[in-house]
DNA sequence: ATTGTGCTGAACAATGTGTTCGGATGAGCG
DNA sequence: CGCTCATCCGAACACATTGTTCAGCACAAT
């Protein structure tokens, strides 16, 4: 009997987005998540705690397949770009990006995407910039780096605009090397 | 007979900007706040519409003295840099920064620094960069340095950070120039 | 001293939250 | 097929928060 519970998560995925992406989630109440979904008010408490918890397992879906999408973008490409990797699948599953992390997400979502993607960075950034301190540390460059990217990615979901991920990868990776590399001296 | 006014409406500020400071906004409720300032329900809901508003209030003195302090900035320096001149007016104000702005503040705060500061930005690149069209839009080009200027922002005052407003400002500077250079060929 | 503006606090309806429980349903299994 | 139990339903509940109203108090201004 397990069918009855996957089909009622489900359904109250599929709700929580929609309702989303029409009216924010700061606006929603449990009783609209429901209503939408077509699900009983115990039922709902009964798989999730909370509005958050809810949310919170969207994120997790979210999450897995971003990491499974970057180990495939790893292992087929023969230069890997993580940040086309991260504007691709954005662009794959773009009404869940939109709900979870756009501006009528909800701030924990944005947090939690900054953090995964940060850690892809970071391992990369590590990989490139030299040991010793330079100028500049390498936290800051991260930071910068990392909030640029996350800033033109939403705006690019949030106000569909024309450009495929490869021209936004294209344009970041424009934006983003030369400077660096300046600072770093490579 | 304004002197109560003004003085409940900064008791009401004040409480909001500590609660935001200790809890966050989101988990904040009227009553909080009025307990804090020992403020009456009423009298509340006599000044202030909604907890939003209330908020609101704040951002926009907040934004009158950025103004101020930006107009000062560009009449006494020789070289004005807005960049440098944002980081000092945050280190001036840091609580009311951090509580409106920060990790723990509103959504619609965020975005509200994030436009004015836009469009301080949106004048300076509309001078500096060319007219005609290359293979970098300028729209791209400012929404990304705006996030980047913003993401540092917010991270050094989260953290409380040990670098200085001119610290900020040089590291922003280094990794935004040689790039935006590269791009427009300047 | 009088006047009126602003503050108080209790009481109110309305809305949302999270829990509980008896009963209906249908998936899976023998 | 028929049994059984996990799952779902929905009404009812206590509780918290919101935003309004109003009678009465306090004090600033003149």
């Amino acid at each position: 009997m397990d069918r009855r519970v996957r089909r009622t998560r489900e359904l109250l995925r599929r709700a929580l987005v929609d309702l989303i992406l029409e009216r924010g989630y700061d606006r929603l109440t449990v009783q609209d998540i429901i209503d939408r979904a077509d699900v009983g008010r115990s039922t709902f408490y009964a798989h999730y705690t909370d509005k958050d918890d809810l949310l919170l397992s969207g994120m997790e879906d979210l999450a897995r397949a971003f990491e499974e999408h970057m180990e495939r973008h790893f292992a087929t490409r023969g230069h890997p770009n993580p940040v086309l990797a991260v504007f691709q699948h954005a662009d794959q599953q773009r009404d869940l990006y939109k709900a979870l992390a756009g501006k009528r997400g909800a701030e924990v979502m944005r947090a939690g995407l900054r953090r995964r993607i940060g850690e892809v960075g970071a391992r990369r950034i590590h990989g490139f910039l030299p040991d010793q301190d330079v100028a500049l540390p390498r936290e800051v460059t991260l930071e910068f780096l990392l909030s640029a990217l996350l800033g033109l990615l939403i705006w690019w979901l949030d106000d569909d605009l024309p450009y495929t991920p490869e021209q936004m990868a294209d344009m970041y990776m424009r934006l983003a090397v030369p400077s660096v590399r300046t600072v770093y001296g490579i």
